[in-house]
DNA sequence: TCTTGTAATAGTGGATACAGTGATACAGGC
DNA sequence: GCCTGTATCACTGTATCCACTATTACAAGA
């Protein structure tokens, strides 16, 4: 393995893990493809187990399954399961930004609006790194809830959604983020009215399941998948 | 391995996780506590690679802390930990009754009274098992909420702050299942308001909290302690 | 031709062995 | 006596090895 990524991380286990991880967060491992510790073990120079621990890692996070004695497979969700993770989030970061209200002074206000700026940038330059950005900023408000497991379960969440986000974005004429009103989020914690803020915010996450769902449902028939997909099909 | 836990289990590590989840849940392992792989696996006659891979799930759950290098310790929470996940269930539980009502039909209802009579039972015989009582009335709630990620999300919650409601339910005297007033919700339930049985059900996950807290500050400060704590230390 | 049994192969889970790291205890210097 | 350097030891992390399972391909029979 590399001298740099050695830097960062303290294992080869942690190496491993952040490595399949990259790969999954950026559709490098399509949902269904099967992972074999063997293979990313070359790829990464280390034996299969650190991998094969990485892998135990990756499916306690839902992001792969293994089943005994059968391998690895990276997980697909459901339309039905992104929508779960969707309510999920939604309740979450209602209470994030509930709990974050006391401590959004002028600063903060000020942050916030710059990631709004920068989020409508990136829109404007043509959305490659929008999904970064927006995540960025919600990540932002979490984090002044003060609650560190609070904030990892809602990373967590961000990260399981973001590939199939990703192939949304990419395959979306009228990109998401000129229709997702962010300004209302910001609008709602200006007023200082806790529980308004909470409301908004879960409006908000929920918004954008439906037309994600659409869109996968959509996907699912169409002309340009790969093979043909068994009823059970997980996009 | 015994025959008996092969049955269920179908791999030593599933094995491993079960057994010391068991010895964490019903405070045999204390928070604190260093775990080292070499003894449980002696125990339980296996290697240490699947203990390790046990350790390494629980850790993601938070149940255990790994350090590079430094070994394993059972996770011991401090009290803003604990209320944080009291905060976290109140939410996910709120919107689990939430998208459970539709489900809540005669049938329903009636296993509803019938886990309140026995919870109530287990309480006047001396509550040893009021503690599984209470949490499978809320997990039978949660199951009609029809979300798997969402219930086994809730069901970790409460395995994490369960050793904390054990040693306080015996410590404390007057016992909590007489002011828990579970009957609330389920009155809630009955009113078929979705949003007001979210409400109360907030409500009713968030009273317990401070109580908890409480006792724990209390305790912390007990001369019944084995040994003096550090100044951040974790109960 | 289709089904079914069987052999070969790839891959998984677990055990053991080895190297590297952190902790500890002891000895020597200040 | 206290601090500091060092050597030892316990334990962790990784690699390799072995046994077992599942899958696949092929062949023989119906």
């Amino acid at each position: 393995m590399s001298f740099a990524s050695r830097m960062t991380a303290a294992t080869a286990q942690d190496e491993a893990y952040r490595a399949i991880l990259q790969d999954i967060r950026c559709g490098r491992h399509q949902p269904g493809e099967r992972l074999i510790p063997e293979t990313i073990a070359r790829e990464l120079a280390m034996s299969r187990m650190p991998v094969r621990e990485a892998l135990q890692r990756l499916a306690n996070e839902g992001l792969v399954v293994i089943r005994p004695n059968r391998g690895c497979v990276v997980a697909g969700l459901t339309v039905e399961e992104i929508f779960e993770l969707f309510e999920i989030r939604s309740v979450l970061e209602g209470l994030a930004v509930r709990l974050a209200m006391p401590r959004f002074d002028a600063a903060a206000l000020a942050e916030l609006d710059d990631h709004l700026a920068r989020m409508r940038r990136a829109g404007e330059a043509g959305g490659a790194d929008w999904l970064g950005r927006h995540q960025a900023f919600h990540a932002y408000i979490c984090s002044l809830s003060g609650r560190p497991k609070l904030i990892a379960q809602i990373a967590a969440l961000h990260i399981a959604v973001e590939p199939y986000m990703r192939v949304w974005l990419h395959h979306v004429s009228q990109p998401a983020h000129a229709t997702e009103r962010q300004d209302e989020v910001v609008e709602a914690i200006r007023t200082g009215d806790a529980e308004h803020a909470e409301t908004v915010m879960r409006e908000h996450v929920m918004r954008t399941a439906p037309r994600l769902a659409a869109f996968l449902r959509g996907r699912g028939e169409a002309a340009g998948m790969q093979a043909p997909l068994p009823a059970d099909a997980r996009l």
